[in-house]
DNA sequence: CTTACCCACTCGTCTATACGAGTATGTGTC
DNA sequence: GACACATACTCGTATAGACGAGTGGGTAAG
């Protein structure tokens, strides 16, 4: 192995910049060079405290800072690894086609199979509740709706969650109300009853997760959430569904298409 | 002023939480419940040091973790305060149809005067470059193309910075390779010159800033970034533009209609 | 050969201390 | 009143040390 003078230079006591952001800099460098790459071990705390002749706190605050930026994660009794970064899942403007709906099969299943990963669908929830002011206004203000929630992986990792609240007066005493709601999921199944759906409003905000969702997404350290809310309207106008959902952001791309006109 | 202990209460000892995560839990909790609202200044390193019995080293641990997760911001010689949330710019998912275009004037200036802001653009630079591998695919493979750089400010703020990349063979000796590319901006001009835009793809992700774009776009730590290239097509397929934007994540929220059909 | 244990190495948490640098406020001088 | 300055507060940076807890490998016992 390199000596770690070569591949991570020396500290520049001249220097106005702090000395932990001097070190945080020498490896984001090495990493940007491909020095490290995905996966790898980064020198450990002692190596870095020796080689720089620093405290460790200074160490532990610059390797603190990478992971923050996202390019590191450490692992109790291991290390600290460069980041690897996972398989994206893109989310295609067209994924609400009518004619994928028709085919029957549950979108995500589908697409992951496609994908070769092994896809999967926990935590599932279904119950009826008093919606929140934000939901409520963009159901039109039902007394209550049927909440139905479920989490989604990817070869046993948690991708997103994703909540869908529906009027009651629309969905009570039907299949949605069950916790398969059947083929071509719920959309299929409003279809079916008489709501023709006519098109979809998406809502897209990025920020860093709660405790909570940190969790539930098993998110490391500098990855942040991507929030997305779905509003689908029949063809007569009315908004009969809000899909709530919370993507782990390094697991995702969106595509949207725009027409010119 | 009410205690310190009716607002944050004390510490369990017999938790086996770490103690710095049971004071971001209590901060936390004190800002939900609004107890700390936007802007107020949290009780400094001091005040903690001396309310919880803990060292500063572990303060400051907890801090830095409501930071991380974009709750809190500090600013030295002042305090830490609740993170302010900024109003956020909505992006429709009609912003480029034609009609906006042919008003003619710059469609980021006359939005941020309508919500009551003051916009500015700046770091205008056009140059000629040798595209990356990512932009020339999407472009067709030029061998050059001509990149026009600009930042948006909001009330001095900046919220977003971006790139346009155009063919070379198509914007050399244009209105496009002027800074000022005149009402409408690029894409009006792009049809003026027989290209008829058709349809425009964008891609969104989400990821922590790099330094650079920390200091671009003067972010709080805890700030994720959106990052959206967008790709724009005339009417025979051929890409025309990509533009590559990175925005601070606080100041967006992205619009997207899709069709159900 | 397998199992159990020990040990070395990793990062996690916490203490105590020191000095520096930015901010705000008062105070005294002119 | 205007200004310079001292001062007390804020957070930023850095040191040195201690113990805990998770991991993995080697060694000794079975």
């Amino acid at each position: 192995m390199a000596s770690l003078t070569s591949v991570l230079g020396v500290l520049d006591p001249t220097s106005d910049r702090a000395v932990f952001r001097q070190i945080a800099d020498a490896l984001r460098e090495a990493i940007d060079k491909g020095r490290f790459r995905e996966g790898d071990k980064l020198p450990s705390e002692t190596e870095l405290v020796d080689h720089f002749g620093v405290s460790r706190m200074t160490v532990r605050n610059a390797l603190s800072l990478l992971q923050q930026e996202g390019l590191a994660v450490s692992e109790h009794g291991k290390g600290v690894f460069v980041r690897p970064r996972p398989p994206v899942r893109r989310l295609a403007s067209d994924r609400f086609a009518r004619r994928h709906r028709e085919q029957g099969k549950a979108a995500f299943t589908v697409e992951a199979e496609a994908a070769g990963s092994r896809p999967e669908v926990d935590n599932l929830e279904v119950k009826e509740e008093r919606p929140s002011p934000d939901i409520s206004a963009r159901l039109g203000s039902p007394r209550k709706v049927l909440a139905r929630r479920r989490r989604y992986l990817l070869d046993g990792r948690p991708v997103e969650f994703a909540t869908s609240y529906l009027p009651l007066d629309l969905a009570r005493n039907t299949p949605i109300a069950q916790p398969n709601p059947g083929p071509g999921g719920i959309y299929a199944r409003l279809e079916e009853m008489g709501h023709r759906l006519d098109h979809f409003d998406e809502e897209i905000r990025a920020r860093m997760p709660s405790p909570a969702e940190v969790r539930t997404l098993q998110l490391a350290s500098g990855v942040p959430v991507i929030h997305l809310v779905r509003t689908a309207y029949d063809s007569e106008g009315r908004a009969v569904e809000v899909c709530d959902t919370v993507m782990a952001a390094d697991a995702y791309v969106l595509a949207y298409q725009l027409p010119a006109n």
